[in-house]
DNA sequence: ACGACGCTTCGGCATGAACCGAACCCTGTG
DNA sequence: CACAGGGTTCGGTTCATGCCGAAGCGTCGT
């Protein structure tokens, strides 16, 4: 059958640990280079450069040259979302940890980040609460935008949220809080405002994210948000 | 890293041609014995059995012994929306259907078919249109179940919906109408209610399924939906 | 009690895939 | 113009896994 043999070809680009690796530090949104994903994944670059070829052959990848490097990047939200998706299902395995270094990096990773294009860890949970407690969000009938929530988005990012392929608002349920958040073109434009006000800062090169005493007040104003305690 | 490990042995027990045809069959929400599943896809028992082996320790399937036989069925919803979010970003396919026989079947599942536990295919996309229409489900900012919603799938299915760790309301996108329809809870109260009335019957023993002129009057008294050119 | 049947276990075979190192190509730089 | 550095190609090795058939173990029907 022509279907299951597709599905186990797509199942395959992430069925290798290598190549899940790789999937696991683009869901940060981000362009990284060949090299880059070959040292992270622990692997030789001739190695990388297979598992690359196939990623993007699959679709689930797409690339850019620029001069002797090759940037590679999700291709799209689906794909991160699949990948989510799938992490999603995994043990809620309590962080290993080990050292103080990791555990430094794993606590700012819990406290806020991006999730491909979207803000997740306990920051973002916390904001989608908030929206949710102010009648933003229906998360009780499933996960929508009311009217309301709509008005309040455009007002904040000072762009209409037209209406594409892509929802609007979803759920995107992160692995160490266990909770959902607002991703979809409602969280891709939320922290696209949040980065370009400097609300939220990138800590280092990685996708954890750090809340700017600016965002604190911003927070408060507009949502009401308490986040000392963040 | 041991989260890319687990998320490659995951992908891994979908990532052959074989579980994924069996994993297909299950969408339909049913235990399917470990015979049945390898005439479907086309292996001997012994292999069949190592298959459903994996996916069993895997933790995607369930088993039950009963006497001789062993049935098998996906382990919960979350297992079913994995396999239907790898699917939906397949290539849509415009079905091969070779032969009168599978031509026919393939209409007969078009129109109407159950995904896991709720229905799909064009009877579900209608459905689910219809109380969108009607106010009853929020598509446009997301995928919620209104307040008018839920009193009505209260008193349509006679019981209430708890809430519970299932989400009450989500979007299944399904590989034929490539539109959304109702999931989660509601969509399984629904589709129960729906059997239950024998508004629908099944087809055979696949997971096509057929609308009664009882379940004609009852979509028309309900949801004001013509369903004469379904 | 016997045979039929469904499923499982156990070799054994064959294919595929992941990996590396070495050689090579191309781009940007001293 | 040479050289360094990122990326790719290629050959070769190793290991995993998908498959079957034969034999074995239950359960069910006669």
């Amino acid at each position: 059958m022509a279907t299951a043999g597709d599905l186990a070809s797509l199942a395959g680009l992430l069925a290798d640990e290598t190549r899940a690796a790789m999937c696991l530090a683009l869901l940060d949104g981000r362009a990284w280079t060949a090299g880059e994903l070959a040292r992270h994944a622990g692997v030789a670059p001739s190695t990388a450069t297979e598992h690359l070829h196939r990623l993007v052959t699959g679709g689930l990848l797409v690339e850019r040259r620029q001069g002797r490097h090759r940037y590679v990047q999700l291709a799209d939200e689906s794909a991160a979302q699949l990948i989510e998706d799938l992490a999603a299902r995994l043990d809620p395995r309590p962080a290993p940890a080990t050292g103080l270094r990791a555990a430094t990096a794993s606590a700012a990773l819990r406290r806020g980040r991006t999730c491909y294009d979207h803000l997740a860890g306990r920051l973002g949970v916390a904001v989608t609460e908030a929206m949710a407690g102010a009648g933003m969000l229906d998360v009780d009938g499933g996960f929508a935008l009311t009217p309301y929530g709509k008005r309040f988005l455009a007002s904040t990012t000072g762009s209409d949220l037209g209406a594409g392929r892509r929802p609007l608002a979803r759920g995107c349920l992160d692995w160490t809080e266990r909770r959902q958040h607002l991703a979809g073109v409602a969280g891709a434009r939320l922290c696209e405002t949040f980065l370009a006000r400097s609300w939220v800062t990138r800590i280092g090169s990685g996708r954890a994210v750090r809340l700017t005493p600016d965002g604190q007040v911003a927070l408060r104003d507009l949502l009401d948000l308490d986040t000392t305690g963040l």
